[in-house]
DNA sequence: AAAAGCCCCTGGATGC
DNA sequence: TGCATCCAGGGGCTTT
């Protein structure tokens, strides 16, 4: 699933390519999760001037406004000088004067969705509750123990929410937990200081070795060549229950929270 | 205000 | 072999 590592490896992978392309037509598939919201006259003839990040999403800047994407939980994106005509997941070609950038998303919970700027309603409903990004500077523990504090939920779903730190999703949330030794039922506002402190340092760690290879491939996702990612070879926990803990030996555990399963070690993850 | 549950979608795995 | 059922899950929305 598309977190923040395959999302930036989308990022690095579009950037030489439509930094300074020049938009030609928009071809829109099947609906994703939100209409457009703009016409393609509107962009025909804009120059992507930028490609940004926001947690899970993509931000292209235009000469006015922007494109936010996101992967949703399938989508990928690629781009080429040419493509193939588009298949029944293809559900987006934008048409630039450098080659095509491409959605495929077989579960279309992905979106492509154009606000006026930033401060628009409609940017500001999808970014505005956004929390921290975790590989800045700006991740700073003290306010992250701040704000777990404040939270009575999960610890795991408390990460998931992305109101605290953006980007992690079910993957690298079991997957910090588990290098924090922290269980993922444990409350958040429960973790001392110094485990915090911990989790942060398991975040921030975990993160950067997924972008380090490339992200995870399970199911659909493919970076902008169409390669895969390697991290899904190396996790600790996730997907991996009734399978002995790499450290300890004892059987990972699933359960489920939120309808969402989550992996641990009941060893390594004591409370 | 926070938390919990719902729901969108479809391919692949599983069960009878 | 074929059909029904379940599961994966990001995250905005609604309800508690």
């Amino acid at each position: 699933m598309p977190e923040l590592p395959e999302v930036e490896v989308t990022r690095l992978g579009l950037v030489d390519h439509v930094t300074g392309a020049r938009i030609q037509a928009l071809h829109l598939g099947k609906p994703l999760r939100w209409p457009l919201g703009v016409s393609v006259d509107r962009l025909r003839g804009q120059l992507i001037r930028h490609i940004r990040r926001r947690g899970k999403y993509l931000l292209l800047d235009l000469d006015e406004g922007l494109l936010l994407i996101h992967l949703g939980m399938s989508g990928h994106l690629r781009f080429d000088r040419a493509l193939p005509p588009p298949g029944p997941h293809d559900h987006m070609d934008l048409h630039t004067d450098r080659g095509v950038l491409r959605l495929h998303d077989p579960r279309r919970f992905g979106a492509v969705v154009f606000a006026e700027s930033e401060s628009d309603p409609q940017a500001r409903k999808l970014l505005g509750r956004l929390g921290v990004e975790p590989l800045t500077q700006a991740f700073d523990p003290a306010e992250f123990h701040r704000a777990l504090k404040a939270r009575r939920a999960p610890i795991k779903q408390v990460l998931l929410a992305g109101d605290v730190v953006v980007g992690v999703g079910n993957i690298y949330a079991a997957e910090a937990l588990f290098r924090a030794g922290i269980r993922p039922t444990m409350k958040a506002h429960r973790l001392s200081a110094q485990r915090t402190g911990r989790l942060h340092e398991a975040i921030q760690a975990v993160l950067a070795r997924a972008l380090a290879v490339g992200g995870s491939t399970l199911r659909d996702f493919a970076n902008t060549n169409g390669g895969s990612g390697y991290f899904q070879l190396e996790t600790m926990v996730y997907g991996r229950a009734g399978e002995p803990c790499r450290v300890c030996q004892t059987p990972i555990k699933l359960l489920r929270q939120g309808q969402r399963s989550t992996f641990f070690c009941p060893t390594c993850q004591k409370f």
